[in-house]
DNA sequence: CTACAACTTCGAGTCGACTCTAAGTCAAGC
DNA sequence: GCTTGACTTAGAGTCGACTCGAAGTTGTAG
């Protein structure tokens, strides 16, 4: 196969997203991608350009956006220059939802660790039991 | 209705503890509640030990751990002491779970964080320009 | 006696995000 | 010419966790 500098085929973005094929076609059609480009024989060529969007995306599902929100943003992209201000709008708003999901983690993990804690003392007690019983 | 001291209606134990009558009957339906005691009229009624244990249940939820996970969890509960450090297991172990599932929304948030102060920028750059051009 | 509200059951439906299947195309190697 | 393997498509299936709906029962209020 000609390998064209930097033109992925699907298993090669794959690889490098650590998305599976079939997710990165699922994103294509759910219009999270636009459609991506093809070679002649009508197979996917990943272009850089392409990789980086991904790369960014993935670390906005990562933090638990929703794709129709993703949508949004690679639409403003899209749309070119411009529209910066809504992208950082969107982008803060999402940071503000993660920062508040962290929290939440942070403050359930905190009873839970009163748990794990007094699990811990009883653990310590029975050693103390049989230590004495010895 | 007579309302006996401290046990509640499946409408009350819903309020008390954020879930839907719904949930709760879910819950019990799933076999992550041992089937709640009765009214004579076969109405549910929920005990004070109920609560206290849907209330942990729903911290772990919060966390993110399967239902079948919290299944076990209650299973050790119910089969009464002596298990006390299985349960601890269970609890360190979702533990180190949702401590890395907060480092990966962290780690991704550093690389929004990136592009919201890309954006940043670029606003403060547009605002020189005018400011400039005034 | 009737209306109403609060429950009951069980099964079906929903949602988001994949994930897989089947059937077809195409280029390269033997 | 035939097989193999990497791709293509459209549509169906899966999974977890609810969420809802329909039909029935019960107990109280008017």
């Amino acid at each position: 196969m000609i390998t064209h500098p930097d033109l992925l085929t699907i298993q090669q973005a794959a690889e490098q997203t650590g998305l599976s094929e079939h997710t990165l076609r699922y994103y294509e059609r759910v219009g999270l991608l636009l459609p991506v480009d093809r070679a002649p024989n009508g197979h996917r060529r990943y272009a850089p350009d392409h990789l980086r969007l991904l790369q960014f995306l993935i670390k906005l599902r990562a933090t638990g956006m929703p794709i129709e929100q993703m949508k949004e943003y690679a639409a403003l992209i899209r749309a070119g220059e411009g529209n910066e201000g809504e992208r950082l709008r969107l982008l803060l708003d999402h940071k503000q939802l993660v920062l508040a999901r962290i929290q939440v983690l942070l403050d359930s993990l905190a009873v839970i660790d009163r748990k794990i804690e007094s699990y811990q003392e009883l653990h310590a007690c029975i050693n103390d039991d049989s230590v004495q019983a010895e």
